[in-house]
DNA sequence: CTATAATACGAGCGATTGCTCGTATTCTCC
DNA sequence: GGAGAATACGAGCAATCGCTCGTATTATAG
């Protein structure tokens, strides 16, 4: 037998205190995130947050970027989580309806943890994981096209595709800066209010 | 008297021969961070490839941050320029023509440098120059708020400040996204047909 | 109990960073 | 031409970074 002498080392961990560990590692790196920023993010920083030596950090992520990632995939899958549910439960509805939902959730998903979104939105391209956020952004739009596909009667509108890339997109833009560079806390009114000028944007626009 | 005996150092330049160094120092860090990215863009790699010492650069920028603050003043500038002279022209304009001139302005103003500005944008809040980055969008949204004032009988809504926030909103991340995302290179016809939509879009809102 | 695997530890290496400071060069003005 | 100011230079320091690796500790299996 060649060579496996040692090192193999980089994987899921099998015991209960590892994945302890591992746990940690991503909590305190969310926790340094919000409270300290990125730049202040360093390795030995954050296995000392955690509460862990830094060798216990490369047993399970093989660079910093690995961590930043779990992260990001972590918070990602939340809000994921309750999109698609919105979209499923929205799919019966008529386009004023759904629409309505829609803009809700979208204020909701980033009220989750709007200064780790905030950070993870700041710093995520140069990760190197652009990508996974493209694909979100991606994601959404394909259920939403999915769904005006669906209520294609409904609409007077020939390109769908543009038509949902023009509903998401300012959809989104216009929950991201309400949460994020709105007034602190956002009463119910005010939401309230937001959520009636988004949707008289785009069902507006859609019918 | 007691002390100055040296130092006063990092201020404007006198001579010629300075100017044309600091302008060698920020088209430098512009052109490094578009080629190489934000974090290969080091003081001593900066000095570099302005064909300029270290020492040099510190004698006119006090810190690395104050470099990348120059990129950005100026490329601010050069789109506060454009939107600024937008807004003037079409302020005798009823709504539907001077929403679509701003909405195609926008788009070009995001054309200016496309890869510069996408740095920019994904680096500038770690470099504490994010107020900048507000006061831009205030400015942007307080213009088209006094539009919007003076054009009030045209209006059926109530909330101005509402209003200018939803179609500003809107229409830059319309552009944002369309010309940073969308496809490598926008074609006449898909930047009329993105301008007619946006321009549906936020007509249809206001009006 | 013991052997082995899994996990945890942390001093410290090599590289890089932002930046200083003593010195050399060039300009300005008399 | 010469003196002093402005500008330019770049070796190198202190700090920090991501990360490795030899060792210590703990769990699991026979």
């Amino acid at each position: 037998m060649a060579r496996k002498p040692l090192t193999k080392p980089r994987k899921t961990a099998t015991q209960e205190r590892a994945r302890v560990t591992v746990d940690a590692l991503v909590e305190a790196t969310a926790r340094i995130l919000v409270k300290e920023g990125f730049d202040k993010a360093s390795t030995n920083r954050i296995a000392e947050e955690a509460g862990v030596s830094v060798g216990s950090l490369y047993q399970y992520y093989p660079s910093k970027e690995a961590l930043v990632a779990a992260v990001i995939d972590r918070h990602n899958d939340e809000i994921m989580k309750v999109v698609t549910a919105a979209f499923a439960e929205v799919a019966p509805l008529p386009v004023d309806q759904a629409v309505r939902r829609l803009v809700a959730v979208a204020i909701e998903a980033h009220q989750i943890d709007p200064r780790l979104h905030r950070v993870l939105a700041e710093q995520i391209p140069r990760t190197g994981r652009l990508a996974d956020v493209e694909a979100f952004g991606r994601q959404t739009y394909a259920m939403f096209s999915a769904y005006l596909e669906a209520h294609r009667d409904e609409l007077r509108m020939a390109d769908l595709n543009m038509a949902a890339f023009v509903s998401v997109t300012s959809i989104e833009a216009l929950a991201h800066t309400a949460v994020l560079n709105g007034p602190q806390k956002l009463g119910r009114d005010t939401v309230r209010e937001l959520v009636d000028e988004a949707t008289r944007l785009v069902v507006g626009y859609l019918l």
